[in-house]
RNA sequence: GGCGACGUGGCGGAGUGGCUACGCAGCGGUCUGCAAAACCGUUUACACGAGUUCGAUUCUCGUCGUCGCCUCCA
């Protein structure tokens, strides 16, 4: 029974959900400035839930937004003397890049703030018709005191929220906690037209009416990084209930915990942000995607350069302890360790630490045996998105190949046969107990990735590294 | 200040009222011309103080410390 912590009653719970349908909505970046870790690791720790959901044979509709129009992207852009919409392009291909290189599987529906404006705008109307909203010189504000049920998803009372707003108070704002649903527009600034003046939406109502334009008004499960429980969330419950005051608005909600750097929290207003796109170049997507899989997903993780570099190492040898097997679900204990560790709110921590437990006992069993055992954890990891396969990161040209192998007078036709070549000139030396020369060789040829590996029965083998 | 989370071995990170998770790194060994890989062995941690208990890292209270949110944030 999957068991999940939902952030709204404070507590693990036991899901419910239709095997046919179970929607699903993410809140997506914000398309300012390029991926940074954190967006990784949020979009990574949802993706095993889409995937492990999936597995467990519901019909999932997934979707996560992207939000392209806000102040930041304005001010961003008139920064860099571009259009919003510019802006908005190059850097919404950079998170696809990345999500791409991190295996995420592409959202049912991905809908952008800009494509829903007409919706959002029927919205806003009907927070003013259910008396939630109302219309000033500056915008059209959602009004707090209205909902009664506000706070309820981050435990807080309204007088914290007062006493810690710290937006600048605009004046005509009944009171200092409301927040806009329209912001009418500044010079230059881009806008479109709506009954009120000319504007574009406040950051929290796209959500709202993007859910219930594309999911409907109740949806299963909601999910994001904890850092939106207040405000942003909080604001899509007041609207959504305002909106429709008797639906269910999200059965779950869950949130994943930060990524933090020496113990602080990752982000942009810290100014502490490691890029995304840096570290799957230097590694492997399915590297970083193997690190956010090593703590379970709401505890906060610690990142550095050296933990990833553990992660590849530990990826590695989970690939070396899987070669040459398919992926087959064959060994009974290894599904019941991954069904019950994913069911206890997907603690793929513990499985982890499970499987290394067999994995660890695997010398004692016999060959059929231990090929099942592989084959199951290759399954596994294929179900949660990792192929453990070795990619080839040696990012060598072909001329740059040839030009290494000329220097010991191997014509380059292919790589195997160029290292063949090149191993048989170097077993003479050995045969000639010319082991200087040899150990040479050895060495050099790490320069384009490849290690050699001498054996006592099986010869030698090499493999790239 | 308010609300919340947390403090586990060198680092990371699970978990449990009694059965020395696990990973990575390190160290010793087997093997090897050497190295690597592989395999074997190895370093017995749960902030501090008190309480409950036959027994607490796990429950309760207190202390100290760290971190998060308090309308920018995945």
């Amino acid at each position: 029974m999957l068991k999940l912590y939902n952030s709204y009653s404070n507590s693990l719970e036991e899901v419910e959900l239709n095997k046919k349908q179970v929607k699903i909505y993410l809140c997506g970046p914000t398309v300012q400035s390029s991926p940074h870790l954190g967006h990784g690791r949020s979009a990574v720790v949802f993706d095993f839930l889409v995937r492990y959901l999936k597995y467990l044979e519901y019909k999932v509709i997934f979707v996560r937004n992207i939000t392209d129009i806000d102040d930041k992207i304005i001010e961003k852009s008139f920064e860099e003397n571009i259009s919003y919409a510019e802006l908005g392009t190059r850097v919404s291909k950079e998170f696809h890049n990345a999500y791409e290189e991190l295996n995420c599987i592409d959202p049912d529906k991905e809908p952008k703030a800009t494509e829903f404006i007409d919706h959002i705008i029927k919205y806003i109307k009907k927070l003013i018709e259910n008396k939630f909203a109302y219309v000033t010189k500056s915008g059209v504000y959602y009004e707090i005191s209205k909902f009664d049920d506000y706070l309820l998803l981050s435990g807080r009372t309204k007088d914290d929220v007062v006493s810690g707003t710290r937006v600048e108070i605009e004046e005509d704002k009944k009171n200092p906690e409301d927040f806009a649903l329209w912001k009418f527009s500044q010079e230059d600034e881009p806008y479109w037209e709506s009954p009120w003046g000319n504007g574009r939406p406040g950051w929290h109502i796209e959500c709202s009416s993007m859910i219930e334009a594309i999911l409907g008004k109740t949806i299963d499960i909601h999910c994001g990084g904890n850092d939106l429980i207040f405000p942003h969330h909080e604001n899509e419950i007041a609207q959504s209930k305002g909106a429709y005051p008797n639906e269910k608005f999200v059965n779950y909600w869950l949130h994943n915990g930060m990524l933090n750097l020496s113990g602080k929290k990752m982000s942009k207003s810290e100014g502490n942000i490691k890029l995304l796109n840096d570290y799957i170049n230097e590694f492997d997507g399915q590297v970083v995607r193997f690190f956010f899989l090593k703590s379970q997903y709401r505890s906060p993780q610690e990142f550095s350069l050296d933990l990833l570099k553990e992660s590849e190492s530990t990826l590695n040898n989970l690939i070396e302890f899987t070669k040459g097997v398919n992926p087959e679900p064959k060994n009974e204990k290894v599904l019941s360790i991954f069904e019950e560790s994913m069911n206890e709110d997907l603690n793929t921590a513990k499985m982890l630490g499970d499987l290394f437990k067999l994995i660890n006992e695997a010398d004692a069993l016999e060959e059929q045996k231990l090929k099942d055992l592989k084959s199951t954890i290759k399954f596994v990891f294929n179900v949660l998105g990792f192929e453990l396969i070795k990619k080839d990161t040696n990012r060598k040209t072909k001329d740059e190949l040839i030009e290494f192998f000329n220097e010991y007078d191997i014509k380059f036709g292919d790589i195997d046969q160029a290292v063949n070549e090149f191993i048989n000139i170097r077993e003479s030396l050995r045969k000639k107990k010319d082991f200087n020369s040899a150990d040479k060789m050895r060495e050099s040829i790490l320069d384009i990735g490849i290690s050699i590996e001498d054996g006592t029965y099986s010869g030698w083998s090499w493999k790239t590294s």
